[in-house]
DNA sequence: CCCATAATGTTAGTGACTAACATTCTTGAT
DNA sequence: ATCAAGAATGTTAGTCACTAACATTATGGG
């Protein structure tokens, strides 16, 4: 989530819809950053892109999908394909998470920084940043049920990775001096525990185990 | 989140305020249930309850709010203090939570799971439900930080449990056979892995901290 | 050059939510 | 009981995101 790139057609030339498309994200994010979210309207970033409010709608099926969509979930899939199935499945998602974003290209890095800074910023988009997250962790929880975990344990894995990623990513967006990759790391560092910091070890609970 | 208790005025006569409260919620459960979320309308709650849309939006900032609403923050946050301040706060925050919903009394379940059962069969609502533990989250946070732990990973380890614990729910409201607690206890233990299942250790990445 | 079809526009409407102001209850002090 | 202050509710009018149905214009391949 976050991130889109609106330059991976460097093919030929580019077709109308293309155009169009690039002019509505561009409109957006550049109204986004001088007037902010909520106070900007999807009228007004048709307007802008030249276009009708109909056709804005045509391109996205929200307002928030000009921030939030992207096209990155077949590399955190892969990633996390690649781990080693030894691993308990949150800890293979935390470490594919971690290989893949080491390896997004830093060109990239100035317009997920652009996307991130404003969502970080909103407050009501916080609830949309995660739902946006709905499509990539189906995909992680597909992956790790292949590589033989449960729906359960798969399903609750990727809600507590992507929701550290995200957390890290907000905490990028805000510091001018960080590097992506090395935030990411800090991040799930922070949910990938050293077994020298913990101590006691997990707390099993023989207490309440299945009623 | 998802939770309200709406017996806890069982002090004196309830007030007019008190019994308008009770009868919105009660017609929005009622009319979420029996035709959805999304098929249902502000104005429809409204009239079921004897009042109008207006009013609804005097006791709730928004649709979503009467189901996600409650009041259990400072349970967790009480819970997560008494964890050993010497673990790092990602197991802080896991086992305080664990401990926190272990303590739900039984009579709360029925509608717990109520609640529960209507967002986790509620695409639309799936953004809502994790926007609205951000309070849950700030709390959590401010607890960590003054427990000793940065600012930095204290975000994203209470990110990181409450998705977790959502989806755990989410899981227990699937499972009539479940008990609360014990689906609480086996979505935690996910994120809380055990050193015995985690033969590699962490992978603290050389590669690439800090720029 | 022409036509199938993609891209866009128009109109009309629904539903969540807000603002401003008017009205009707409650309640506590007298 | 009464009466005023304040709480609770109603009314009206409007904005904005989003959808549906149908009409129009532009584009590109034959």
């Amino acid at each position: 989530m976050l991130v889109t790139n609106i330059l991976d057609m460097a093919t030929d030339a580019p077709t109308k819809r293309e155009r169009t498309l690039a002019r509505l994200i561009e409109s957006g994010l550049e109204l986004f950053e001088r007037q902010g979210y909520d106070e900007t309207t999807v009228a007004q970033i048709a307007r802008t892109a030249g276009v009708t409010e109909m056709t804005f709608f045509r391109y996205f099926p929200a307002k928030e999908s000009l921030l939030l969509d992207d096209p990155y979930d077949p590399l955190l899939v892969a990633a996390i394909g690649r781990q080693p199935t030894g691993l308990p499945p949150f800890l293979r998602a935390v470490r594919g998470i971690r290989e893949a974003w080491r390896a997004v290209p830093d060109p990239d890095q100035p317009i997920i920084r652009r996307r991130v800074r404003i969502a970080a910023k909103t407050p009501s988009l916080r609830g949309a940043t995660w739902k946006s997250t709905g499509n990539t962790e189906q995909a992680i929880v597909a992956q790790l049920v292949a590589d033989g975990a449960s729906d359960h344990d798969a399903h609750i894995a990727a809600a507590a990775v992507l929701a550290a990623l995200v957390a890290g990513l907000f905490a990028w967006a805000d510091d001018e001096s960080a590097g992506l990759a090395s935030s990411i790391e800090r991040a799930l560092d922070v949910v990938d525990v050293p077994d020298a910091l913990n101590p006691t070890g997990p707390a099993t609970s023989m207490e309440a185990r299945d009623a």
